[in-house]
Order: C-alpha cells, then sequence, then structure tokens
DNA sequence: TCACCTATCCCCACTTCCGGTGAGTACCTA
DNA sequence: TAGGTACTCACCGGAAGTGGGGATAGGTGA
C-alpha cells in the first residue's frame, strides 16, 4: 500500500522537483500537483492524499486558509507546510490551522522524504524555535480554561440531577416528570440548590452551574 | 556573561560526566548539581541557574513536580527534561508543566550542548513525536474553547445588553432599572432574543449565551 | 436510641415571567 | 419619500417561579 501524497506549490519548478524526488522512493506516490490552492478542497477529495505538502505563500488563497479547509474536510490528512523562512509567524499559525510539521525549502532535497516518513510515523516534524511557540501558546490556554475551579457547594446527588435539568432549561414540572417525582419536590431541591449556591433564580443557578463547572 | 546551569539527578556518575562536559564550554557555568529534588525550588532561589537540567525519574518527589514547583517560582528559568525513553508520556507531561525541551539520555554525550544552547536561543528542542502529542493537546483544547465558535443570531447592541443583564441574574425589573428603560421595553428585546435565540425561558438563553458565548 | 441528613411531598400568598398584540419615534438606505 | 430596523412603551390573561411554613420516611453514625 503505497502513501499517497499531494502537491501545491505556484512554482512549476518546485512542484516538478519534488514530484521526481518523491518518485524516486517506492512507496509513494503522488496523485496530485496543483499551482493554487483555490479549488484544494476539490482536489483534495478527488486525488485521496494521505499527506498534503502545501507551500505557505499562495496566490489567492493563503497556504493556511488552505490548511483550515482542508482539515475541516479531511480531517484524517497530514499537512506538511513548506516555507522558505523558518521563523516566520505564519509557519506558527499554520501549525495552530491544523498542519501537522513543516520543512523549509532548501531542505527539500535533503529532508523532504525523512519529514513524510516522520509524518507517517506519527511525528510532527519541526524545529526547536517553532516547537517554543507552540509550547508558549500550550502552556498559555489551558490557564483560561478553569481559573477558578470548583469551590464544592456540597449538592446532594439528587440535587446535582435537578440542577442539570434546570441548565438544561426544563420547567419545573418537566423536571418533575424526567426525574419522576412531584412538583414539590423538584421546589425543595431548587430551594436547597439556592441555599448551597447563593443565588435566589433559575438564572442565577444556571449562570453558576455553567461557569463553575458544577453540572 | 556566561550561562548559569543546574543539574538535578539521582545518578552521581551522570551528574559528574555532565558537568564535565559543561565545563567544556567556556560561556557554560554549573552552578548546582544534586541527587534529589525534594528541595528543588531552596536549590535554584540558592544557585540562580538560567538553565535547569532534570532528570525526569527522581526519588521522592518525579522531576515533573519539581518542574511545576520550579516554574512557579521562577518561570523565567528554562527546564530541559532528561529521559531514557523518548516515547514517554511523562515527557509529554514535563512539557506540559512547563518544561522547555528535552533530551535522551544516551544523546547527552553529543548533543547535550547543542539543545541547551538552543534553549538559549529560545528555542524548544523536541523529537517529532512528542512535537505531534503537543500539536494534538494544542488543536484539542482550544476547540472546548469555541467549539462552535457564532452562529451569529444578529442580536442587536441592546439585545446583547439585556442577555448580559439576564446572565447576571438580575430580574426584568432590576434591567429596566439598570438600562434605565420601562419594565415593558425589557420585555420586549427579551422576546426578540427569544425568537433568535430560538429558546422559550431565561435558563434556556443564559445556558445559550454562556455555552455559546454569546455575553 | 436519638440526632442528623436526604429525599420525598403538600399548601398559601406573592412575584415574576411568557405570549400575543399593538403602536410611536428615530435613523438609515434605497 | 418609502421601507426597513432598532428602540421604546403599553395592556391582558395565563403560566411559572419564589418564599414561607410544615410533614413523613429511610438511612447513618455517635
Amino acid at each position: 500500500m503505497s502513501l499517497r501524497i499531494a502537491i501545491f506549490d505556484d512554482n512549476k519548478n518546485i512542484r516538478e522537483s519534488i514530484s521526481l524526488l518523491l518518485k524516486t522512493v517506492p512507496s509513494f506516490e503522488v496523485v496530485g500537483s496543483f499551482s493554487h490552492v483555490l479549488d484544494c478542497v476539490e482536489d483534495v477529495r478527488d486525488c485521496k492524499p494521505d499527506i498534503v505538502l502545501m507551500d505557505i505563500e499562495m496566490p489567492g488563497m493563503t497556504g493556511i486558509e488552505a490548511v483550515i479547509a482542508i482539515r475541516k474536510e479531511y480531517p484524517h490528512i497530514q499537512i506538511l507546510m513548506q516555507t522558505v523562512f523558518e521563523d516566520d509567524d505564519r509557519v506558527f499559525d499554520s501549525i495552530c490551522a491544523g498542519a501537522s510539521g513543516y520543512i523549509l525549502k532548501n531542505h527539500l532535497n535533503t529532508k523532504l522524504v525523512e519529514a513524510i516518513m516522520e509524518l507517517q510515523y506519527g511525528g510532527s516534524p519541526m524545529s526547536p524555535s517553532i516547537a517554543r511557540k507552540v509550547l508558549g501558546k500550550l502552556q498559555q490556554i489551558p490557564q483560561h480554561i478553569k481559573p477558578e475551579e470548583a469551590p464544592d457547594y456540597h449538592l446532594t446527588p439528587r440535587e446535582k440531577e435537578v440542577l442539570a435539568c434546570i441548565v438544561e432549561g426544563l420547567s419545573y414540572k418537566m423536571i418533575a416528570d424526567r426525574l419522576s417525582i412531584s412538583y414539590e419536590t423538584v421546589r425543595s431541591h431548587v430551594k436547597k440548590i439556592y441555599e448551597k449556591l447563593h443565588v435566589a433564580s433559575l438564572t442565577e443557578a444556571v449562570a453558576k452551574a455553567i461557569n463553575q463547572r458544577i453540572v
């Protein structure tokens, strides 16, 4: 089973030399070669590559937008970016957009095959400087997700169930039906929830429940 | 100005050979060498390193916990992990904990100096397979933040104000006061919001507003 | 055994919200 | 100038939520 590769690059010479290079590897098969990315999703659909080699600078639509478009439709396809400058924010942006790695254009001859092999085996070839940017991003983001974790309001399991229903937007009557208890029981649970969460209305309870991930 | 390096490794031979190796580089200075990480924060405080070389397997407290502790107190310090096995989840965990890169123990002789140089110049040396894991994490997280970004409900500015008040848990009357409009006006805004968000109660509106970050 | 918690249920009086309908003013664009 | 949109306000009747009170039953642990 050969590895299907598609090439996107606006320079005809580069496309052809890449093509020639890849044809020296028996397990590689170049299934497409395109000079622009305006129809990239259709192109990919038609030639069904396992790996896409994408120039970061493309006319019309940038390589980064192409990455987003292709990943959206075909998330299993690995995309390797080609770039002239290593320390380019666009490299980082491509990575964030879903590219699996990148290679410098003037390393194509020596390292392209190696890089594709790494992609195939689940690696992501990238230089330390880009790796650092990625790390920075990674360490930055999660702190925004859970800043004020969970002050634990000691809700009983039943109360949590009721709260979950409230967050869904159900009325007391609907909650009573779903939990097979009476309307009045729902009410007493809600009263307890209000006490424990220090709120006085459903809307406040919903806001608190979602923001503090109680549900 | 020399680069100050501290070594944490429970194996005395490794500490000494690393030390010897680093002393061959004039611009490097080994300012500390420790066999355990139980006092790592104090050790770092005392010897003021620019770069910490940390064994991932340490007795008592793991290297990963040490990374967290050191980064918490001294976030500017670069930490380079040492590991025996490349494809180790702990390597990935260290990276997430704040390490800036890692190196394989049996590459110490050949690549340690290079790796430290890369750290110094703002890079993060890591293998493609770890890089892939990091990318996976990066692409996974932000999607939780903005899952279905913005179906854009075309709320007018005023409607967004009202919605924000609702999410705060305010009653119609309170909203009317805050926005200096009548109760009935608040009501008509809310009706529009219900239409646009396809909801039929405050609780649903709050849930939708928070989950889809409309506010 | 008794105190405590959880879960269940009930009533009353009051407040707030909901859906529908209608309407006036102001601004902007075609 | 006509039409669209945003913002404002009002009334009615019905539905739903809120706050206060009290009650029963089962389980747990001191």
